[in-house]
Formats: C-alpha cells, structure tokens, sequence
DNA sequence: CACTGTACTACACAAATGTATAGTGAGAAT
DNA sequence: ATTCTCACTATACATTTGTGTAGTACAGTG
C-alpha cells in the first residue's frame, strides 16, 4: 500500500500534507516515482526504485493436467519453481503452474522442448495468445486461433499440423513466462 | 494498488459499491484477504496467497558492461532478478548476472529481443555457446564460433552477418539460463 | 405455497484523501 | 540590504472512498 499524504506527512513529522505533496511532486519530477493523479494512493515507484529480488513466487510444477483445472489436479504436482515477482508482474495473485515443454510443435514462437512455461489459469485467453489446453483428452501447448467462429490449436512449426478439436477444447491457461537453462 | 470498492464495482459491472464491498467481506471471511478498516485502497492478499518461496538465487540486473569483466561494472546495475536454485542448478555459487536482449540477432536460438539472459561469468566459454561478449568496444550476445583456429561471433539470423573481430574478442559471461515474459 | 438466503441495486453520508491558496522564517544569492 | 528560493505551516475544499440502510429479483427449500 502506497502511503497517503498525510500519512507520509506523519511519518516526517511535518504538519502540513503540502510539505509532503510538495517533496512527493519533487521526486515524480526527478523521476523516482509515478503519481495517478486523483486517486488515492496514486503514488508508483518508478521500476528503477523498486526493490526486486525481495519477493519471489513459487508455482507448482505439473506434470500433466488430464481434465479440469490445473489447481484440482495439484496432485500431479512434481516440484516447485520461484522466479522474481516483477517477472509475474500483475499476475502474482493469479493461479500460477508451470510445465515442462515436450517437443518442438511451438518453436515458431521461441518456445523449445525443454523450456519451462508458467501458465496462467486465471487469464481470459485470446487468440493468438500460447495456451496450455485439453483438446479431446489430450494435454498440449499450442497458439489458439479462431477459424470460422471456432477455436482450434495452432502449431508454431510447418512439420506439424493443426490441431482441430472434434470434442472438446479446454483451455486449462495462459503462457505468461518462459523459463529456459541453456 | 490495491482497488476501490468502486474500481471493483467497475470492474465487474456492478452497479453498486455495495455488491463489491460484500464480496470482499466474503473473501475476508474466508481467510483470501485482509482489509484495514477505513484506509481507502486497504485490501491486502494474505500470506498463503502470496505464497514467497524458498531458495532463490538473486541475480545483478547489468545494463551495460562497457569493459572488463562484470562484476567489476556493477555500478552499471539496474536492479537484481531472482530465480530458483534448481533452474541455476550446479552454477548457483558462481559469479552471475542478467541482462537484457536487444534485437533479434539471436532467434535462430530462440532468444528474443526482450528476452532476459542469465549469464555466468565464471564458465568456460565453448564453440557454439552463446555468449555476452565485448567485441572491438562493444557489447552483444551472440554464439562463439571458431574458423580457423580464430574466433568470431555468430548471429543466429540469416538477416545479420557474422561479427569478426578487428581487435579484440573478450568473452564475459556465458548464456546459462533465459527467462521470458510472454 | 411461503420462507430464506444470495447477490445484487439505489442511495446516502461521513471519513479519508488529493490538491490548492496564502503565508512564514531561514538562508542563499544578487 | 533586498530579493529570492526553499521547506515548510495553516487552512480550506472538492473528490474519492469506505461503509451503512433499505429494497429488489430470484433461485432453492421444506
């Protein structure tokens, strides 16, 4: 939580919340922070200020997500992994899973067998957006595009067709971070 | 910043402050989060949301490293990136550090720009590795590459040629670990 | 069927908060 | 010596925001 003025006027002993709007003024100026102006608790520190590498998030690593989704399956769960929270930037109170990347059907988009993807279950997926989905019982990483009024699952690699549901296509989340040892 | 009653209403279309304020009493009630009665913008998520992890290795964000080798440039950091132990596994003690990707001169690897690099400073650099190296005065990522018995940099980007090195090839770190924001 | 709880709407109001105007005193600059 | 800027005080006021009361629509229950 951001401070109010009166509340960093307190913390300074000042006795007026203009002595503290006025320094808050001087550092947005000098570019250590960002004001929304209006609102209450507007006051943003500038990335450079922020404190990174306190804050780590850790999210369960899934092996497979047969059906439903990925947080009532947790059993399949086979480990952890922290990354920084300015990585998860925004999606730190999300759903978080990650999983292990079989196969080279997403290269087009940079994605390698291998890789470490942390999905989003809690993010309306879009199309064209990486998403991690059960499409007729099977579990997949694909791009999801529209055709027509329907969804299907796009393969990023000319070696490899697309992936047209005949049942069902569940998106179980959203690629949001990569993660890759070289 | 955590929301107004008002953004929350907004936010979910309900016409009435009360629908959300209701909601986040619920959620209170269930442990999700913690309000700090009359402060505006007093949501917190609690603890076992935030989940923070274990053991996290945090590394020097570096913008440039002009010359020499990094750590004696970390004046030139621009913040630290903290990652799992595991993902750094076996390196975890040696002398690390991140940067950030410009261009796409390295998609042939899959490394693009915006990419963020982990790069070990203390590993022997190997043909075919991709490295951060300072080549005639500059700065780049790139893939060591050997042709008779003289090194050179290789871009993995059909569009881009090779850099060959005029006067010096200094090696200061080599790509361990790359992390993405999708 | 009446009853109950859920999930809201509509409205109100006091408190919290951002922001502005005017003024003071100390010290530096001219 | 006068002016000017800096760093605040004192005060005011319009918004923003948290919170409460009352009421509606509706689904489910016995």
């Amino acid at each position: 939580m951001a401070p109010t003025y009166r509340e960093i006027a307190n913390h300074f002993r000042f006795k007026s919340t203009k002595a503290a709007a006025d320094h808050v003024l001087a550092l947005e100026k000098k570019g250590y922070l960002r004001r929304h102006t209006g609102r209450s608790r507007g006051i943003e520190l500038t990335a450079s200020v922020k404190r990174t590498g306190q804050e780590t998030i850790t999210v369960p690593i899934i092996g497979d997500i047969p059906a439903g989704t990925p947080e009532q399956k947790i059993e399949f769960q086979s480990g952890t992994i922290s990354v920084d929270s300015t990585i998860l930037d925004g999606i730190g109170h999300h759903r978080l899973f990650a999983l292990k990347v079989k196969g080279d059907s997403m290269i087009g988009r940079g994605i390698y067998d291998g890789d470490w993807v942390i999905a989003d279950a809690d993010a309306t997926p879009n199309e064209n957006d990486v998403v991690v989905a059960l499409i007729d019982g099977e579990n997949t990483l694909k791009a999801l595009a529209l055709k027509e009024n329907n969804f299907y699952l796009r393969v990023e690699n000319p070696d490899y067709n697309d992936w047209v549901p005949v049942n069902e296509l569940i998106i179980q989340g959203t690629a949001k971070a990569l993660i890759r040892r070289i």
